[in-house]
DNA sequence: CCCGTGATTTAT
DNA sequence: TAAATCACGGGG
């Protein structure tokens, strides 16, 4: 039987946390007790506060944010352009407001209800290709976030390995989307993904 | 290339 | 209060 990630995973600086999720199952039981799954194979680290593309630079905190600054192992989801959904796993402790991306995943079990939720998609490479696909595939959504990953029933993240990928078979680019960020941290290499994987997203 | 769509943030 | 922004995706 595969186990759950534990608290202890969770708790390390947001890219450790990005490259050592790569690779393990995201699982989710839908309320009928279907299970929705994917290898997390493409992520990006937020770092926090001196991060000037997070959510969190600077120390905001408001309402949408919040989730950002409990503790590791907690998933943080936002909503934005007026329609979609990102999900995020909080890294490092609580109060220290860093966390991941999940950018794509390799979907292995529930594809059927997967392509019902993504009438779009062509191919399974397109199910869960980029953050706002793998949000809608797996129908993650504001209700969603502040789900404890180390503790929810229905939701939690399964280790597939136990010891992280090598660093040849990680590819490392800047992250997507931020152009609008100080160049500094635009350039930043925070973007991670399987090698070769043809489950990432385009860009 | 361009646009939808609306919450959140930032500027007046 | 008003305007701009936005960790995106789908269709030309």
């Amino acid at each position: 039987m595969p186990e759950r990630l534990p608290r202890r995973f969770f708790r390390r600086d947001a890219i450790t946390l990005a490259k050592a999720l790569l690779g393990q199952r995201l699982v989710r039981l839908t309320p009928d007790g279907q299970r929705l799954a994917g290898l997390i194979v493409e992520t990006e680290a937020y770092l926090g506060v001196e991060d000037a593309a997070a959510h969190t630079y600077r120390g905001r905190r408001t309402a949408r944010n919040e989730t950002m600054y409990a503790d590791a192992g907690y998933l943080y989801v936002y909503f934005t352009y007026g329609m979609h959904h990102c999900a995020n796993v909080v890294a490092s402790a609580e109060d220290d407001p860093a966390a991941v991306l999940l950018r794509a995943l390799e979907p292995t079990e529930g594809l059927a209800t997967m392509q019902q939720h993504r009438p779009a998609a062509r191919r399974d490479t397109d199910l869960c290709s980029g953050p706002a696909k793998l949000c809608a595939a797996l129908q993650l959504d504001r209700n969603d976030d502040g789900t404890d990953l180390c503790n929810s029933y229905d939701m939690f993240i399964e280790q597939v390995r136990q010891r992280r990928l090598p660093e040849h078979r990680i590819t490392t680019k800047p992250r997507v989307g931020i152009d609008a960020a100080e160049p500094a941290w635009r350039d930043q290499l925070l973007r991670f993904y399987i090698a070769e994987n043809p489950h990432v997203s385009k860009p």
